[in-house]
DNA sequence: GATGATTTTTAACTGTCGGTACAAAAATGT
DNA sequence: ACATTTTTGTACCGACAGTTAAAAATCATC
């Protein structure tokens, strides 16, 4: 066993509430002080656990990533399902968290990238970032590969712009569900966006 | 004329420059320190020209709007267009702004928009964001009536559902454009994105 | 050239920012 | 019981946030 004072509050319970603070109202507009009042330990024991205030964002990150983010990939992989009721799946997987109403608004990561550019991102986030989006892309990449190697039905539109295109309506949903627009209104934009995507 | 000692700037031109910034890092990324060694004036001629913070930060959104924003609606009522042709006009035009290398990366409104929720957006500010988003929607929803009456042939496509999509699609340009995406890509997308828009 | 209106400059105010020093408290090993 | 290790609470640091008071500087007008 570890030698020492046992900490009093559970590591992955107060990064939950530090990334839910961080989704809300990103990384400048939250301070310390709001994450230490919101995650109900001092600052020495943030700092102790987290190391600072742009190690405990990156941690939110990759935290909310495979809580709240990885999930909807999910969709693209299962089986017995056409191209277009995947990627259905998939965009309505992400329109439902951007409105789920126990949840802040909008997509994280999407968020934290219209922070990018600006001055005050740390170096290491942007980097995350920028990673996760780039990885974003390659997955819906191999994806269309995929599905255009079994149908043949999407020629004429390119693997990578077709990626691109759906990133790009992912952000879209997301800033689109921070403005308040409704589930119903996303779905409907949704079945838009994916109805050239038919397969005859 | 007015008594009194002359203002050794030009209003606009400082203001220009203020909303440069505010676009850039966003309200929260960018303080008044910032602004003043920006604009080239000392605070308390910037608080005896537009007020405070807030109130500059409605001014830089408005003359945004009327010197980067409104100008690309005018490809929707330009004649002798198809339905297609004009809203590809007018997608094009936003996704060139939104990766000018002489301006900030991304849509003002959009990246504003972003931060709306969290708890450090000024009530005000929050209102003329949400005010603009709407008036947007409410101008694409005229725009796909007209063309529906005109042209009859994008029944089955309410003009609010259209409306949805094409904000949605901006929102998604604007996000894009501050990652980094390239204007050609953003070309091939916008191609995608208006592909069912087809009159046939 | 004095008067009054307005802007500029300098300097300060209060509050909060991210981050830390220090010692008391609580756990372990010997 | 005692030394060691780790976490906790308090109190503090210098820097900067947004905002303003006071006085000097500049203008149109009498």
């Amino acid at each position: 066993m570890t030698v020492g004072r046992k900490r009093r509050f559970d590591k992955e319970d107060v990064l939950r509430k530090a990334m839910m603070l961080f989704w809300r109202n990103g990384y400048t507009g939250t301070s310390i002080s709001d994450l230490t009042s919101a995650m109900n330990i001092n600052k020495p024991s943030l700092y102790l656990a987290f190391g600072n205030k742009e190690q405990l964002f990156n941690q939110a990150i990759k935290f909310y990533l495979h809580e709240h983010g990885q999930y909807h990939a999910s969709h693209l992989f299962l089986g017995g399902l056409t191209t277009k009721e995947k990627i259905r799946n998939y965009l309505i997987s992400i329109a439902t968290m951007v409105t789920d109403h126990d949840l802040p608004k909008g997509c994280f990561v999407s968020l934290t990238t219209a922070e990018l550019v600006g001055d005050y991102i740390p170096e290491s986030s942007s980097h995350l970032i920028e990673t996760i989006n780039q990885q974003t892309k390659i997955s819906l990449e191999e994806f269309f590969k995929n599905e255009q190697k079994d149908s043949l039905k999407l020629k004429g539109l390119s693997p990578e712009v077709l990626a691109s295109y759906i990133i790009t309506l992912q952000f879209g949903l997301a800033i689109a569900g921070r403005n308040g627009m409704a589930l119903a209104e996303l779905t409907a934009v949704i079945e838009v966006s994916i109805s050239h995507l038919n397969l005859g």
